[in-house]
DNA sequence: TGTACATCAGTGAACGCGCGTTCACTGATGTAC
DNA sequence: TGTACATCAGTGAACGCGCGTTCACTGATGTAC
């Protein structure tokens, strides 16, 4: 036949879609330290070495559940960059959207933000995907700054010429195109955001926070005006 | 005799060390996953049930590492906070003086403020060393308002009542008697110090950032100008 | 439409490994008289 | 100072478990003529 797709590869499809899924329900229970191919395939009913038509081993499923946590996570955050509202409020809809999903899908946050896998070296393959939810954080920004919504009131601050360095670089690979001190400011809204998120998720915050979302949104906004988002 | 130390107790607290230091030892190459009783054993060429007579399971001694790692971190935190330098310097000190106690510690940062071992519940007796580094951090700003070297100049932004009463709670249980967007500062400068340090710390700025200490300490500069730290 | 062959899914057994923990034991170190 | 007893460190074997991966195999699904 080979015009429609033939029986043998629906049900391959299907498999290998039970496979992933099996793999995330596991690493929602024990880490990715607690994912093993042999009790995914015993819970699929399979024999261990089954899966081995499905998956060339248990890093490569590793990395398969991490792209698709990435691409999960940059899918809802370009989402949210999309709307058509004020910069400050993009900004703050995008950390929404972060937050969101790390807390509808904790293991697969910790798997991507938390502590590397030891042992575990990530392909290139994941690079890309790893990177869509930061990007759209900026590209909040530079497009504010492209149609001029973007404000700035205070005196310079960054006066270490490395770092100076770092920036120009990153104002060309991610396409920021701003001064050195809101280069700063978006770093450091960068990794604060992503700073309560793991200590929300990871419980760093036990007994001190008990309104993380009104915390976050009130960081989120601060940010945003520190930025200097309109 | 009882006055001195007996030959036995000497050699039994020597051992227990050994077994820490070694524990401490795997803890850099597998994490906490790839930390196991018998190869600590085998390592200090003790059959494996030999380690029982110091340790009563893997649990505990992660538990110790745990202890140890967050009391480490937190005396070097006050230390640094104990500087007799203006609030704002102060306050760069203990920044920098929590990351380089991660950069020489990575392995036991990543214990500690990574994700969480899947199964491991943390005793109580883990969190009153798990918040002197926080805990220094927040003396720094706290102390330099109960001696008036806290400037406010910002309009109030905080605005959401349950993250008002959290920091109502906040204002007495860390004793940081500020007005709330002074607290918020705080949290969001807490969070972004954090923040920073896993993601130097677990890879996430791979080809953005190369000068990280540089980064982190135009950071916690902008930290204190924006608390108010004079 | 039917037959001959090739592809592939899934099986079952095996290899070699490591783990935490228990238990009855020997022999050395410490204590009390 | 010497002896009798108690404590404790460390041994070796065992229990029962799980893991990733390979390999020769059966039997079903697909393809070409």
């Amino acid at each position: 036949m080979a015009a429609h797709r033939t029986a043998r590869a629906r049900a391959r499809e299907q498999i290998t879609a039970d496979i992933i899924g099996e793999a995330r329900r596991q690493l929602a229970v024990g880490g990715a330290a607690g994912l093993s191919l042999r009790s995914v395939a015993r819970e699929l009913g399979m024999v261990s070495s089954g899966v081995y038509r499905y998956v060339a081993s248990r890093d490569e499923l590793l990395t398969r559940l991490i792209v698709e946590a990435y691409d999960s996570l940059g899918a809802a955050a370009e989402a949210a960059a999309d709307a058509d509202v004020a910069p400050a409020e993009r900004w703050v809809g995008v950390a929404h959207a972060i937050r969101d999903w790390a807390i509808d899908h904790p293991h697969e946050y910790a798997l991507v933000y938390g502590t590397p896998v030891p042992g575990y070296a990530a392909p290139a393959m994941t690079s890309e995907s790893g990177t869509r939810a930061s990007l759209a954080l900026v590209r909040v920004v530079s497009e504010a700054a492209a149609s001029g919504q973007l404000c700035r009131g205070r005196p310079p601050s960054v006066e270490s010429a490395p770092l100076a360095a770092d920036f120009a670089t990153l104002r060309t690979t991610i396409d920021l195109d701003v001064d050195d001190d809101t280069v700063l400011d978006v770093l450091a809204a960068w990794t604060q955001l992503f700073g309560l998120l793991s200590f929300e998720l990871f419980s760093q915050t036990r007994g001190m926070v008990t309104h993380h979302r009104e915390l976050f949104d009130a960081c989120a906004r601060r940010m945003a005006a520190q930025i200097g988002l309109s």
